[in-house]
DNA sequence: AAATATTTTTAGGCAAGTCTAAAATATTTT
DNA sequence: AAAATATTTTAGACTTGCCTAAAAATATTT
């Protein structure tokens, strides 16, 4: 049973819900959604009621929202669409990573299978995005290696940073000096065998020292 | 003084009050454009209203509409961006010409200068789409030469089909053989001193003879 | 030039999506 | 557990774009 077609407006809920829920783990409050979609209770009140009469979320008065099977579906390929073209932006068009957002907010919503399966293809069926969020699959199924720390990477391998497991600022304050930032693609092509320290050439052939310190906070995905 | 932001709706009624006007050379009827969009000819009245307030044409009750300057250059713009997202698709994404409108028709509304700016790069900057009508430039100009009667063409120089100047079933089946249809770009390699016939290379590497008669109904224009 | 036919506009209404203000329900505080 | 506070829903209204039906203007016929 797939979905109805939707409206821009509806897919905008459904993937801000999927989201707020992490994936549809946690049921989701009215002024949750009304503050990321920057609108009202009220208006979230109307349409999550609209979403629940098309069958993608389950919906009972006063205790928010729980997104069903066929809504974390519809999300997934909005999400996957939204991810293919950002990497179109960045890989094809030479878009900066803060220059896709809202162009893939607009493209995420053009209707076309052949489009997206296309442009896929075209991709070269890219697991992940510029910022190493995967890209769900056509059946919305996401495929993509677990995380692990980079110390844990093998030599060679192209990966990507896909999250930070120490917050202080002084190691973000750190991060942001050698240029590592969430996304980052890169490869480990040394392992010092004097101090543990990685060298590593990221993705516009620079190549960079980290240390162990740094290695062990920073989680990774193959890609 | 440049165009503040149209809607989708907007930009469709525009773009067709364009075509339907020639460019601007004629005023256009209610109807005409009520048919054009399939709607009521009730609808367009609103609409044209609204246009003509926000200064892009000419309305004057019970006689139709006239095409500002400003209106064509919000035109031109649309005309801009569908077209080369018809490239991308037909270049980079292999469809056929008769699946690029649809799809072509939702992509034109998206709105980034950026975006259009690095896809007309990115595609090499084409003068014409796959039909080989002209794109307008980033200032809605149409830089493109007149077409002419394919025995004019001169050798060895690339050129498109861009009109058929006969339309007799027979005439338009024996194109059909040939391979020949609106867009397709080719080069004459050879003009046959026995009757007047030219050898044209297709841009699918075929070569193909074309008779004088079929050359001067014909017409064309130079890439 | 009067009658008829056609085109265009107006009037009033509908659906989607938004809003504010007020009512209903939940939660927190005392 | 009652009062106070916070959240959520309902009610009513606005905008955009669409529609149908009827009125007004123009065009065509006789």
């Amino acid at each position: 049973m797939s979905v109805k077609l939707l409206s821009a407006t509806e897919e905008n809920y459904i993937k801000a819900i999927y989201h707020l829920s992490n994936g549809g783990q946690q049921a989701v409050s009215t002024n949750t959604i009304a503050e990321e979609l920057s609108t009202t209770a009220a208006s979230v009140s109307d349409m999550i009621k609209k979403l629940a009469n098309k069958g993608l979320l389950t919906y009972k008065k006063y205790h928010g929202v729980n997104i069903d099977e066929t809504g974390k579906s519809a999300a997934l390929h909005v999400i996957r669409k939204h991810r293919l073209w950002e990497v179109f932006l960045v890989d094809k068009l030479n878009f900066n990573w803060d220059e896709v957002h809202d162009v893939a907010e607009q493209l995420e919503h053009i209707v076309s299978p052949l489009l997206v399966s296309r442009l896929d293809e075209f991709l070269g069926h890219p697991k992940t995005d510029p910022h190493g969020d995967p890209i769900p699959d056509e059946n919305g199924e996401i495929n993509v290696g677990p995380q692990f720390p980079l110390i844990d990477l093998d030599l060679q391998t192209p990966a990507v940073i896909t999250a930070v497991e120490n917050s202080e600022s002084l190691f973000l304050q750190h991060l942001d000096n050698l240029g590592i930032r969430l996304g980052v693609r890169f490869m480990v092509t040394e392992r010092a065998a004097f101090d543990g320290s990685l060298k590593l050439e990221l993705e516009n052939k620079t190549s960079i020292f980290v240390s162990k310190e740094v290695a062990g906070n920073l989680l990774v995905r193959n890609l």
